[in-house]
DNA sequence: GAGTTTGAAACT
DNA sequence: CAGTTTCAAACTC
């Protein structure tokens, strides 16, 4: 294990290594930092050669960023970072081109050094394997290692390009510069941070990095000033894709989710971001099973390989587990795909932007790192097709908040399915129905038949409850529909706060994905974080967090779903002055179905990895 | 654990 | 754009 995540970290890693300590952008980076680089940090081995690393592939292509995120996930064996540090350098799509051999196909591979194997698989792949060719061909174009100011240049469009996820790559961009540069930078960082902490540095302090880090990317301009603590922070904060994903998975669990995003002591810092990358939000899970919170898995990732320790127990095991733990314990469902190779958005793990791991029980799964141009050229494509394929299927509104007289924390606003449902049987009473997983009622967008959504109905009606009720009053139902006119004049039946009560009470297995944060990023996030956000925030960022954006297009309005999903951004729209955001009921939802629920939707909603395409 | 049902995603 | 097929999750037994 000495080295897992150190071979990873080295695709690539080389000729941009020497490049970044040289490149303009690392230095204005040190300018802007105050933190001072610290050279040699033994524990450089552990976090920095993580995932961090590997800034070719970061910048190679955005999505390499992403993928670096949700590598972590991934990078459990260290055979296998080798087999990736190798084809990185060595250029994966030749290995893929070449391969002829028959496929085999390897449950859980994810483990599996055998790259190769799994690109030859890919390669035979009947029609799978010619359009994987084409798109690692496309990838190999790309994959060249571009001289940092090239990247920069690319890296920026990007950032501008794909609203969403921009972030995510600047993260990288930043952390390079960070980590990779300055390898003793993470934990230096983190350090700084923590000492920083007299600055109301917590849990939260990890989403502001994000949040500055995001300001740096796109605030330049207006907030310099913000500029080494956030520079730094931004440095810091490695990767909120992870976070992201962490969250996002986490969240399936509501004990765990919570624990994560907020148990975190103020030590948390740079490496709390970046422990979760490096283990992964399962492996984060894990260890909130184990009893350790966010803040003490930050802290030990660094001294032990977070690898290591999260070695794992039977994928299928840990899957039972955590499918089976269903309330109680914290489950980090993972896909189970055979025949999308987790390339489609059929894999749970793919359309939520992050690469399948151990837990996965899928098979001939590409959903690695191993793969990642394989992964990116799929989400790339599959973007091209539907720019919004990864973006969060459930929106929801910050103006039900306020409108919602209870726990603004913990009823999320007004809500509803983007697309809307389609469901013929099921009356989206039952998971089948993305609404009603979702925990959004249905809306005129839905074409249900039947619908008895519990979360309200295509008609208006809300909850089953006010069935009962439904003779009395509706009032629950005017109320919410009164929300929903009122805030949104599109006139989507959304899910008002009302609801939140039933959902607590609503039969919600435990395998609810529901991300309540959601709602809380909600708040303000549209504002900075969202990739579109740029976009949308010069135009106005009162505007952006004033509750009533909906009148704004569908578009911003899903990309402010985007947003919301992302607690950086809300912590940015928050704290603009980066101080203590005080986390809108992150808490809150522990009670709420909603919080332990993190259905597809939900997870969807934290892209891991960069958007390829620029929404809108 | 295996089989069925369901509806989204993908394909034509 | 509509119809069909494929797919994997959700569900049932």
């Amino acid at each position: 294990m000495d080295t897992p995540q150190k071979s990873v970290t080295q695709i690539g890693t080389p000729v941009s290594k020497l490049k970044v300590e040289d490149s303009p952008v690392f230095n204005y980076i040190c300018s802007l930092s105050p933190i001072k680089t610290l050279k040699s940090i033994p524990i450089t081995q552990t976090l920095s050669s993580l995932n961090f690393t590997s800034p070719p592939s970061v910048f190679t292509s955005p999505h390499a960023v992403s993928h670096k995120e949700s590598r972590f996930r991934s990078q459990k064996d260290g055979s296998v970072s080798k087999e990736v540090a190798s084809i990185g350098e060595e250029g994966n799509e030749e290995a893929l081109v070449e391969n002829s051999e028959p496929a085999q196909s390897h449950k859980n591979d994810c483990n599996t050094p055998r790259v190769s194997n799994d690109v030859r698989d890919n390669g035979c792949c009947e029609d799978g394997g010619k359009d994987l060719q084409k798109m690692l061909d496309n990838v190999k174009k790309k994959s060249e290692t571009p001289d940092w100011e090239t990247l920069i240049a690319a890296t920026t469009e990007l950032i501008y390009g794909s609203p969403r996820e921009s972030e995510a790559f600047s993260c990288l961009l930043k952390r390079t510069s960070n980590s990779e540069v300055m390898p003793t930078s993470k934990p230096v960082s983190n350090t700084d941070v923590g000492n920083n902490e007299s600055e109301s540095v917590d849990a939260l302090s990890i989403l502001h990095r994000g949040v500055r880090r995001r300001c740096l990317d796109f605030e330049i301009p207006g907030n310099n000033q913000q500029t080494m603590g956030e520079s730094s922070s931004s440095c810091v904060v490695p990767s909120i894709g992870l976070h992201l994903n962490a969250i996002a998975i986490s969240s399936k669990d509501k004990d765990v989710a919570n624990e994560y995003s907020f148990s975190g002591n103020t030590k948390v810092g740079l490496q709390s971001s970046t422990a979760p990358l490096l283990q992964s939000p399962h492996d984060i899970v894990r260890e909130n099973e184990t009893g350790k919170d966010a803040g003490q898995i930050i802290e030990e990732v660094p001294k032990s390989s977070a690898l290591v320790e999260l070695t794992p127990i039977s994928p299928k095991k840990k899957r039972r587990k955590s499918e089976q733990s269903g309330e109680g314990g914290s489950s980090c469902k993972r896909c189970n795909c055979k025949k999308s190779k987790c390339l489609k958005l059929y894999c749970e793990c793919f359309a939520a932007g992050v690469y399948c791991i151990e837990p996965c029980s899928c098979i001939d799964c590409f959903n690695k790192p191993i793969h990642e141009d394989v992964v990116l050229a799929t989400r790339k494509q599959i973007e091209s097709r539907n720019p919004l394929a990864f973006a969060p299927k459930v929106i929801r509104n910050s103006d039900s908040i306020i409108e919602v007289g209870e726990d603004a924390s913990k009823t999320p606003a007004s809500a509803r399915h983007k697309r809307g449902c389609n469901c013929k049987k099921s009356n989206c009473l039952k998971k089948y129905c993305e609404c009603y997983q979702g925990g959004v009622g249905c809306s005129i967008n839905c074409r249900c038949e039947g619908c008895k959504n519990a979360f309200g109905r295509k008609d208006g009606s809300l909850f089953e409850q006010d069935e009962e009720n439904e003779t009395s009053g509706k009032s629950g139902t005017m109320k919410t529909q009164q929300n929903v006119e009122l805030f949104n004049p599109a006139a989507q039946p959304s899910t008002p706060m009302p609801i939140r009560q039933p959902l607590a009470q609503l039969p919600i297995s435990s395998n609810n994905r529901l991300l309540p944060p959601q709602s809380h990023f909600h708040h303000g996030a549209i504002g900075s974080s969202s990739s579109g956000i740029y976009n949308i925030r010069k135009p106005d960022m009162s505007l952006m967090s004033h509750s009533r954006i909906e009148t704004i297009t569908e578009d911003i309005d899903d990309m402010s779903e985007n947003l919301i999903h992302s607690p950086i951004a809300n912590i940015n729209s928050l704290s603009p002055n980066s101080k203590r955001v005080s986390l809108p009921h992150l808490d809150s939802s522990e009670s709420s179905p909603w919080r332990r629920n993190g259905g597809r939707n939900l997870i969807r909603s934290f892209p891991t990895f960069p958007s390829l395409t620029p929404h809108h």
